[in-house]
DNA sequence: GCAATGACGCTCT
DNA sequence: CAGAGCGCCATTG
């Protein structure tokens, strides 16, 4: 494994940061993770996590606003979408959350972007 | 160093 | 509004 890159750091901090009843999107971490465009090396990035992870992974879902499915059919998404309900995170019909209700919205200070490597 | 895969995002139909 | 296809970059073999 890589055993915490750098990039990895930067991710796992913003996801610690999504605050409860909120759900972000993998390119909006991304983002402020400093690696825009880059939404994939998110997933990647949570992908190397065990559900033992402490970071709140499960606040983390794709643009669809919809709890991606993972390989190896560990029926995790099925626990994230549980996860969620708990905090107040409403889905629709389609098992997809209202971005524009429960996404996440962090403030334009933190949206520099990159910038909020400063560790405490 | 090259090739294949992947918890994604955006655009077109 | 929903579904399918293409392109992006990073990690692993």
């Amino acid at each position: 494994m890589a055993v915490a890159t750098f990039s990895y750091q930067q991710i796992y901090r913003v996801v610690a940061g999504i605050p409860s009843g909120r759900v972000a999107t993998y390119g909006q971490v991304a983002r402020l993770a400093g690696l825009a465009g880059r939404a994939r090396a998110v997933g990647y990035a949570l992908s190397a996590l065990d559900g033992t992870s402490p970071l709140p992974w499960h606040r983390v879902v794709n643009a669809a606003g919809a709890v991606s499915p993972r390989s190896g059919g560990d029926g995790m998404e099925q626990v994230q979408r549980m996860r969620l309900q708990r905090e107040g995170v409403a889905f629709d019909a389609r098992g997809r959350v209202r971005l524009a209700d429960f996404g996440w919205q962090p403030a334009e200070e933190l949206l520099r972007g990159a910038q909020e490597n400063k560790k405490a």
